[in-house]
DNA sequence: CCGTATCCTGCACGATACTG
DNA sequence: CAGTATCGTGCAGGATACGG
């Protein structure tokens, strides 16, 4: 049968599509890659840099991300402990799954709000 | 300064890129889309191609997705009623983001398996 | 055949307090 | 400063049964 090799074909891009989901999504990630590409680097600035984020959330995810090798953790003074994360070369690789997102996302909210002014024509500033 | 203009971009793509991983992060959305795109289109056809997925589950996730205007779900005889789910051409314009997807997450499980290797060393050592 | 209706469970995520 | 430790909660998703 075509189909069901079609269907194998498309589970195993389904498998690789999870796994970079899994990466990448959840409510802080992006916002906390983000904070550390623009000079956040400290644990603390990191967390005011990032409203209504806990310092227990905040290390599970520097966590997660250190485990995908999105950013790295340095020891850089050891009395009194400091640390420092930074990106890891490695998170340019997401530039373009992060874009297409991206696009694609603005892309539909114009779809969405284009639906929306059918049904009402108020517009928000 | 120049920090808060580059936050403040940054916040401009983490909400398109919210709003798309909403609609294509969950557990079952992809497998539904890959199983109308091989030609299911009835609602059992769709549950019996989709192992473990329950009706509600199935229910739930159409609504979703024709929400987004990603299916279109058709009836096709009134009595005994019939159901045609297809996907919308709008679906198409998904492909670079799961290309994206697919692409990055095919190459960070390659690092991944390469990590293991090193990590098993270390350890045995 | 195409779903709802109930009820249930796990776990992502939060609040708050505390420590080397 | 850079986190843990405890405790708590909401909600995505599951099991099972039933209805038009």
């Amino acid at each position: 049968m075509t189909k069901k090799k079609e269907h194998l074909d498309c589970l195993n891009t389904v498998k690789p599509v999870r796994d970079a989901l899994d990466v990448i999504s959840g409510k802080w990630k992006l916002l906390i890659i983000i904070s550390i590409s623009v000079g956040n680097c400290r644990f603390t600035d990191i967390q005011e840099s990032i409203p209504g984020i806990t310092p227990r959330a905040l290390a599970k995810e520097l966590k997660d991300l250190e485990h995908h090798m999105l950013i790295k953790r340095l020891i850089v003074e050891s009395y009194p402990i400091k640390i420092s994360y930074t990106l890891d070369d490695y998170a340019k690789s997401l530039t373009p799954v992060i874009d297409a997102l991206k696009d694609w996302g603005i892309n539909h909210q114009k779809k969405l709000d284009g639906n929306k002014l059918i049904d009402s024509k108020e517009i928000s500033s």
